[in-house]
DNA sequence: CATTTCATTGACTCCAAACTCATTGACTTT
DNA sequence: AAAGTCAATGAGTTTGGAGTCAATGAAATG
């Protein structure tokens, strides 16, 4: 049985993921460890005490992070969806993390090593997905003859174009926004 | 006539200009004043004797920036391109600056707002240029019935994706290594 | 040639962020 | 209930970068 302390302790440690995910989303990652301890009412030195590093606490944040957008894919997966529907689950499930996804396809070239494998990680999961639903497809939609990593990073690039250069078109969720134009679109482009 | 100190403090404003470029096109744009003042062997107060902040500093670059891409290609649409050497040339215009355009998408969006429009302007003039082609090559291909918006940001979603995710692919130049890949299959999922 | 101007210098200040650690007091153990 | 443990605290230390400014000497001026 878990003692009153470790209770606590990781109720503590889970505050500070969870505050650092919200002030990340809205601030970037340059926001401090200042902001993350106000933000979540909590020492300064609280911070230290559960990550050795900043970077630690990222790395952490983004495992975490990984493994939610994992789990989201994964029981969309099992069910058989088609290609439209499986376009549309995914921008659900990065509209669910818009900010926080945002700032980490924006910054992640300034972000360590380590950070950059887990995303990479997150994008091979949904290229593996992308890539089953086309092929159960094939026969319903004609797919233009293009190999399938120009066929999965042109959708990525198109999401990743509307999601970085969010300015340019809203100032609300522009996945949201432009969700049914791009899917449409998109799969006119990929289509005979 | 302008006097010697004239020259002088010009070449030495174009020299940290040129220092600047590079270094951020090493390091990104967080690299610190401190390096671009070493790497231009000039004392670190000179920096500030052209440039009031920072800020100013990385303004006034990617305003010389712009107008170089700008005159890039306005030269190239003088010309009547078809579809593919248009692309081409595009790309080609990108190599030349890849490294710092590379940084430049990755961390606009920690850059100051007004860094931020003459980004923008950048890419309206692409935009522009690549719609005039089109415009004109309507009759030799056929073309999807798609808006012009989405032709165009798939094409830079496209070209941005591997640009920032350059490391998924290779060591050295991804537009150099990937460019007619690109364009082939690019052209294909825009045509009828 | 004497005087003035001014581009350049680099040591200095200021500031802000990451990280430390002695102290506290609530919880656990015996 | 006394002794021991440890999560949390927050003032303090360290580090490093942006920006300042009095001093210098080469160039311009008269």
């Amino acid at each position: 049985m878990k003692t009153k302390r470790q209770i606590q302790k990781e109720a503590t440690r889970k505050l500070i993921l969870d505050t650092a995910y919200q002030v990340y989303a809205d601030e970037g990652f340059a926001a401090t460890t200042n902001k993350i301890a106000k933000a979540a009412n909590v020492s300064h030195g609280t911070i230290f005490v559960h990550f050795p590093t900043v970077e630690c606490l990222i790395i952490c944040l983004l495992e975490r992070f990984g493994s939610e957008i994992n789990e989201h894919l994964h029981i969309l997966s099992e069910k058989d969806e088609n290609l439209e529907t499986f376009l549309a689950a995914h921008i659900n499930v990065l509209i669910r993390y818009e900010d926080f996804y945002k700032r980490l396809i924006s910054e992640i070239n300034s972000l360590p090593q380590e950070a950059k494998y887990v995303f990479i990680n997150i994008q091979s999961v949904v290229s593996f997905h992308l890539n089953q639903v086309i092929e159960r497809e094939k026969d319903k939609i004609a797919i233009k003859d293009i190999p399938m990593h120009i066929i999965f990073n042109s959708w990525l690039g198109l999401i990743h174009y509307y999601l970085t250069n969010n300015y340019l078109f809203t100032v609300g969720s522009v996945l949201t926004e432009h969700k049914d134009e791009l899917i449409l679109n998109y799969i006119k482009l990929i289509e005979k």
